[in-house]
DNA sequence: TCGTACAGCGTACGTTGTACGATGTACGGG
DNA sequence: CCCGTACATCGTACAACGTACGCTGTACGA
């Protein structure tokens, strides 16, 4: 088979989520032997093996292997493995350099944000096959958000609109990230990458699909594979993604009498 | 645990999954007994699942049972289940409704073009979540990418561009979706809904969220949050991003010098 | 008429997250 | 100083998953 999991957060109990992503010392024992390790070393492990072999490597036993424990102990730091992908992705976002853009044109100061996000990607693949819908709402996403947001302050959008901007740049990122993810996934799965697969398959298709009655997808199928070497090339749809999106978005601030 | 799994399609020989994907039935074997099924009954059974139930309950016993056999018997229709993934999505493809948009303006015909795929998604949630990294090139996806690429003709783009705008367009609508299915899987797994959760969380990062550090982050995170009752809202990001994706591509349209 | 190609499928294996309960540790009250 | 108890650790077990293997029975071609 050929799944590549991408997984849910967010699945136990909000407050306790929320006191594992902020580190509540609170909520540390008393009694008891001694702990052989803490939080930060559990997420440090997991987010080693999710780098060097993928999600689909980060399982509760390897991620207690690599740390010389047993599986279930895990357990003791962690409700479950919900709970760990929360505490990974938002390590990743804490982890992201944030240079200091302002002054620059909100243009650039935009750009910046998408490539920023796209280096998370490709140092964290995994990290854009989580789903953002329920974000893990820790220290890291909080000053990720903060940063990102600056970038469209003061160019005469509203709040709700900033946000709007915010979510529509990093949602066309992390789209794009995804389809490096599964083209890595389909290299190490089908030891065929994606150019061979093209390969194999446009010839073979060419005998199938005629031209008479699809010519447009005959015509610019195969002038867009050539181009490309395959289906899809991940890298020129991103830039050329992100430059329609940033004409898009200056449409929309131009419309409400910005400066800067 | 939470996993949504998203499946990878197109693992195993192309040639065999060409022959399919288009039926050929030189494929077919002469001796032997006859066969109680089709491959059109799989699949279609697969597909009746995957709605019901999203792409999780779609395993080879459950569609085995559906269809009143074994689940071995299967792979006596299809090599294995990345072959019944590419099947699954090439039916739901050519089944999409395709209204003739000619004479029409080519904004309006692009938006027809998302809304139409808007719509795959909504019916078949489960279409969102598998990678086209490598689409199933069967007769179902060519007529699709015939269609859509008349919505692009003849507004002064060249071949590779017309493919560019296109994929940009269905990868927003695509990424989208998935918001959608994380919801309602979401839903499905916590029994607490968006509003929910965010009604659960919101007071709670209140209090620990330092609007002194994160102005930003405060003031237009509660604007958000308020706007939509919940931190993300699918229906509303969709609007408002197409409608920025047209924009920026009318600019690039605009640039070519383009009638219509 | 019968050899053989094929359909159908029962069983089995290795993988996953994690519930349960046994075992051992070390803190705090007497 | 000492022991009850709260806690850490983790072996075992279970119900899923895709699918390899090999057996049984069918029906076509010679």
């Amino acid at each position: 088979m050929a799944p590549v999991a991408t997984a849910r957060s967010s699945a136990g109990d909000p407050a306790r989520t929320l006191r594992l992503l902020w580190r509540d010392a609170a909520a540390a024992p008393r009694r008891g032997p001694q702990r052989a390790l803490d939080l930060d070393a559990v997420v440090a492990a997991a987010i080693a093996v999710a780098d060097a072999e993928g999600l689909d490597a980060v399982t509760m036993r390897r991620v207690a292997e690599e740390l010389g424990v047993g599986a279930m102990t895990l357990y003791t730091y962690l409700p479950g493995k919900a709970e760990l992908l929360d505490l990974m992705l938002d390590a990743a976002y804490a982890s992201m350099p944030r240079a200091d853009a302002t002054g620059r044109p909100w243009r650039e100061r935009l750009a910046a944000v998408a490539d920023e996000n796209r280096a998370l990607f490709a140092a964290h693949a995994w990290a854009a096959t989580v789903s953002t819908l329920r974000p893990p709402l820790g220290p890291g996403l909080m000053t990720k958000y903060e940063h990102e947001l600056a970038a469209l302050d003061g160019i005469g959008l509203d709040d709700v609109e900033m946000d709007d901007c915010l979510t529509l740049v990093l949602t066309f990122v992390q789209a794009s990230a995804r389809d490096a993810v599964d083209a890595r996934a389909a290299r190490h799965q089908s030891a065929m990458d994606d150019e061979q697969w093209w390969a194999a398959n446009a010839g073979l298709l060419a005998r199938l699909l005629d031209p008479g009655t699809h010519p447009l997808a005959s015509r610019v199928g195969s002038a867009a594979g050539a181009a490309h070497g395959s289906a899809h090339d991940p890298e020129h749809a991103y830039r050329f993604g992100l430059e329609r999106l940033l004409d898009g978005i200056a449409a929309l601030v131009e419309a409400r009498g910005a400066p800067r």
